[in-house]
DNA sequence: GGCATAGTTGAACGCAAGTTCAACAACATG
DNA sequence: CATGTTGTTGAACTTGCGTTCAACTATGCC
């Protein structure tokens, strides 16, 4: 039994889409979000952006989910090659200084919208909840895990706002100390 | 000599614009700040915004700035009245759970747009260095210090995206302890 | 081949935004 | 009081948005 060619192609282009949200929220933040600006980038009528996603909430639920899948997805890539959680987590906010800074943008900008949106919040909650899984493989402690959490997502903050970010040992660093290491 | 009354009566209705800005973007975030929705929310026309804020981008940097003034006021104010500094900042925090997480969404979005407008930073900015300077009074090392201004930030993220806020003593707990104490 | 279903599109509409500007009011100055 | 400056306003204009919808195409099913 083959599958339904019109659905195949419907999964394709709603990724298509999902894919233009996060480039236009990378480069024009949350408020340049529209149907038609999503629509020009892939290329195709704003209608059928509209057709697989009716409102913009649609459309940021979608984004968000895919950026965080795909910060959980490099992690595990990571941790599959051998490094440890807390390097590959170090590695994942060194790269906010670089390549990757234009997606943690678009991801943090989500995830504070988050706060206003109900329908984002757990989605926002997965990245923590791997965060919290990663700080509880080397403590008990509930409090040193907390501080984990909080101390990652603040030097997210810094990489973002900083002129001179920090480089991947100091981070290391700094998630090691607060482990107590 | 006397004063322009003109000036003066500029000034009232600049101060009055800002706070207005500050409103709308705690209510409807940086998404739905507007000359338009600043005017109504003042009651003047809307070329009255325009005319002393040519451009959003002006309305946002003189509202972010209001904004850290009064946080840093409000800090000195707990200091002055005899509170520690780090128990002044944990005091910040925890109202974000409260009355304060209108203005700490705003403050914190607007912070976030410092990332992509240069001169929203060093506004940000000035908040970081506030932070800064109440944890260098506890510590020499720069790694702590560099801890403390990540962590804070990181509670504050927790704050405003959690279901269940931390309290002022757990916070007090979670900066005391990154502190070293 | 014929019919139903899923996908796709362009056009039209109403609304709210930023921008611009000419006219008007308040004030300081001589 | 007369004059020039500063502040202030409402209206007109253009642009771009979300929404809606009727027409159209491609695909699966019998």
């Amino acid at each position: 039994m083959t599958e339904d060619g019109r659905k195949a192609r419907g999964r394709r282009r709603r990724a298509e889409l999902i894919a233009a949200t996060l480039a236009v929220v990378e480069r024009d933040g949350v408020a340049g979000l529209t149907h038609r600006a999503v629509a020009r980038e892939v290329g195709c009528p704003a209608s059928s952006a509209v057709y697989y996603f009716a409102t913009l909430d649609d459309l940021l639920v979608a984004a968000l989910s895919a950026a965080i899948d795909e910060y959980i997805g490099q992690l595990r890539e990571l941790v599959a090659d051998g490094r440890s959680e807390v390097d590959a987590i170090a590695q994942l906010i060194a790269d906010v200084g670089g390549p990757g800074r234009g997606r943690a943008m678009a991801e943090r900008e989500l995830t504070l919208l988050a706060a206003r949106r109900p329908a984002l919040r757990p989605i926002a909650q997965r990245w923590r909840d791997q965060v919290v899984e990663v700080a509880s493989q080397h403590t008990d402690d509930p409090a040193t895990v907390l501080a984990f959490v909080d101390v990652s997502e603040g030097i997210c903050a810094r990489m973002l706002l900083d002129i001179e970010p920090l480089g991947y040992d100091e981070i290391r660093t700094e998630l090691l100390r607060v482990l107590g290491r």
